[in-house]
DNA sequence: CAGTGGTCTAGACCACACT
DNA sequence: GTGTGGTCTAGACCACTGC
């Protein structure tokens, strides 16, 4: 029993009277996701392998087996087999942009370029009550917030707002936004050490305004898809709000349901 | 070594020189999964017990467990600890309508009954090209057209087509469509046979045109969320395309990205 | 109580990647 | 060859359900 070593939920009841018993490989999970959060082991990087995590812990290989095949599973590290396991990332993922899912309407390959990023604004300013909300801070609270077109083989396609904590993105310029070679995401992993983990989406059907009738080179009125996003890090605490305006005239948002 | 009493993958190369060797868990939930489709366990019955199956397919518990795993985790199988495991089925879930993502803006909750179905239309015709080929069906095929409007709280919210292959939906009526109480995908397993495991949508911003408009009670030109759905069966057949147009003013779809 | 799924272990062997 | 993850086994014990 190797129990002493780990926080021992199992001994005591909670003041309800509620088990509140987890299993040994829940705890571990636990464990590596603190070792995650705390950066002991960065994006891109391995994992140490299987024997040795359970030598660490005092558990068999299969209960450090079962705790990484959940964080696998949730898209937190991936395993290769023969040469470990590692640290999930937005960057050199083999799906570019892996929460964008807007594609194309004929051949939803990846044969088209990346997206060109032309970043309107980006600034700092301060949270209205509806953001702090999204983003658990105060109204009032620094943010950075951004605005840009994305083109796609040189058709405008999205006009993105993106809204980030000040505290976390000290120091954002246009220049990181519009210049940094690969996704955003990668980018706020290796500039900011947050990875975004986990992301809910809104989406709606909306008119464009002027303004943005104009940015997106539509009509006036055009149906738009809105889709206002919350990225989460692995403690989930939300890290992004995105609102984006998709033209869906010859791509469409794919979505898979099971 | 039990593999004697199963397809012996492991046995001869292809013709290419590709190993094609899969993992004896993999072929026990192939084994599975043709039991399903067979209709050997209905849905909503149990299925066998992990010890029992063990025996059966003279593999041990851990090996059928794995594969059971596969199978919960893609929702076809549900476990019941100190009950059984379960076949997966769209009525009796906790979660009704679990391929429908459109929520209120305000209190996600199902506190809000089922919705009204008000059936416009129910005939058999013929396959147009585009609609054969999500289908896999030819031109010209028979199929059933349903028209429909859903109504939350008496709102229109929902216009929606469906069209099903002729060949397994004989005999749909539009008093079925109407009258079942539970999900159609429900009505579909019982009185079709045909469980719906998976599908896939295609979502757009269009703009409601004058017949649209009147049905839904909106404006002409008011933008909707266009949601094409093609749901597929055990094998992995295409058994239903769906256009949905969905009113999105105080309601939205909701996704999970991870 | 017996039967079910759920956890944990220890050990053997396989498939893959690097050196 | 060595080390990694991947599969498979057999057995023990735990937690939940229902008789």
């Amino acid at each position: 029993m190797p129990s002493s070593t780990l926080p021992d939920d199992t001994g005591a009841d909670t003041a309800q009277g509620a088990p509140a018993f987890s299993p040994l490989y829940q705890q571990i999970k636990a464990l590596l996701l603190q070792s995650l959060q705390a950066g002991e082991w960065k994006p891109g990087e391995a994992i140490p392998s299987e024997m040795e995590l359970a030598a660490r812990y005092r558990v068999s290989q299969g209960t450090v087996r079962k705790a990484i095949d959940e964080l696998a599973a949730d898209n937190l590290l991936v395993r290769r087999q023969g040469k470990g396991t590692f640290v999930a990332t937005h960057a050199e993922q083999h799906v570019q942009y892996r929460f964008l899912k807007l594609v194309p309407d004929s051949g939803d390959r990846d044969t088209e370029g990346p997206a060109e990023r032309h970043i309107l604004e980006c600034r700092r300013t301060r949270a209205t009550a509806e953001i702090a909300r999204s983003l658990g801070l105060r109204s009032g609270d620094a943010v950075v917030q951004v605005r840009r077109v994305l083109s796609f083989g040189g058709v405008p396609t999205i006009l993105e707002d993106l809204w980030l904590p000040g505290v976390a993105f000290k120091g954002l310029t246009a220049e990181q936004m519009a210049d940094y070679p690969g996704p955003t995401y990668a980018m706020f992993e290796v500039e900011f050490g947050v990875r975004m983990v986990r992301a809910e989406e809104k989406i709606r059907a909306v008119a464009a305004d002027a303004q943005q009738a104009k940015l997106l080179a539509v009509a006036p009125g055009t149906p738009l898809l809105s889709v206002e996003r919350v990225a989460y890090t692995y403690n989930g605490l939300p890290m992004e709000l995105r609102r984006g305006l998709y033209r869906t005239g010859d791509r469409h948002y794919r979505n898979e349901l099971s």
